[in-house]
DNA sequence: GGATTCTCCTAACCATGTTAGGAACTCCTA
DNA sequence: TAGGAGTTCCTAACATGGTTAGGAGAATCC
């Protein structure tokens, strides 16, 4: 009569210790920057000895990969959000909104851009899993490119290199203020211009 | 007669093995990457035990930051040897000039730029003697915008982030190839035509 | 020639990522 | 409900890498 049970216990208590230990691990490195990141703040957080982690992530790294994942599909959440609430008919609008979707998320949390952007150590390379959904933001700036007849790879090239150099110039050289947020506009609409909208 | 020597022979052996344990730090920096230098590579490279480094360094980090003065150095040299060349008197060609010569050098080895550029570990920061070059790079910078009739702190500030946008994406994503070199003249015409020249 | 300084060495320490092996707990099943 | 399998945590230990302590030998100077 009541056939196997529809919860697995185990699974759903190793996924929230896999949670609390990468939420461990974003505060840590929203504290300490992505590089200062150590195991033992991260074990210390949530009650452990480091190499008690091991039995949740294979490595350092695999922690690394996890956060990667996370921070780009949290980008990929913003950005279809974004796109979503409505998106401007106006072509310069369209480029606008999408640039200042992406420079929002990517400036609001430095440690999550360094993670998503530089290569945080030479051994830590995304593993496909966690690589995909960064290739699904590149995907979506696509296609809405080529909704505003922008087809050449070289146009999102341009427009992708511009964009995460103010989103650097600002975390590097003015983090928290808006040095370089106040150029963003102009930036954008210079791209506007160039691309003839 | 023969009076004080006029060499400080200990002074000099002392600069050169500065030199050699600068040279080695760059060569295993290009090889396996600067967050990977170690001082047990850069000791083997001039037949020394890692602790003995510490007679010509204070730290890993002083290492780090003789390098960080040599990189900007080395940039101050090769802007000021461009502006030497002959710049054009055209304001356009001289933007573009100034723009290609950074971005040439800041191309050419990966990491030295992620040097001079990117914080490559949480505790190192650069002295000021090591910084003073890069804040000479910026005031050339500002010089030539301001022969150009750009006074304003934001058009550099634009400019410098879209150059760099194209260093970092051509470093990161195609490394030796020139996808994002190809949209270098792009950029700077774009930004030229902002400007109104 | 002897005192001083410089330059390198070995030994050791500490932090950090990682592995080995075992104890305790959870959960399933006979 | 007792046993057994799997899970999750622990302690101990190891390797690597930056760093410090202290000393030996060579270079230099008087």
């Amino acid at each position: 009569m009541l056939g196997t049970p529809t919860r697995d216990r185990v699974a759903e208590r190793r996924e929230a210790t896999r949670r609390e230990i990468l939420d461990a691990a974003w505060e840590v490195a929203r504290e300490k920057g992505i590089a200062a990141l150590t195991l033992k703040d991260v074990a210390d957080r949530v009650g452990m000895r480091p190499p008690s982690l091991y039995s949740h992530f294979a490595s350092k790294n695999a922690i690394y990969d996890a956060m990667f994942g996370q921070a780009w599909q949290g980008c990929l959440d913003a950005l279809q959000a974004s796109v979503a609430d409505g998106l401007p008919e106006e072509p310069r609008a369209a480029l606008l909104a999408m640039g200042r979707a992406y420079f929002e998320y990517a400036v609001a949390d430095q440690a999550r851009n360094q993670l998503m952007n530089a290569r945080i150590s030479a051994d830590f390379q995304p593993s496909p899993d966690a690589y995909a959904p960064s290739l699904a933001v590149w995907e979506l700036g696509r296609t809405h490119f080529a909704r505003l007849g922008l087809t050449a790879e070289a146009d999102l090239d341009l427009y992708s290199a511009v964009v995460g150099g103010l989103v650097d110039a600002q975390l590097a050289n003015d983090p928290g203020g808006d040095r370089y947020a106040r150029q963003l506009d102009r930036a954008l609409g210079m791209l506007a211009d160039h691309f003839g909208f």
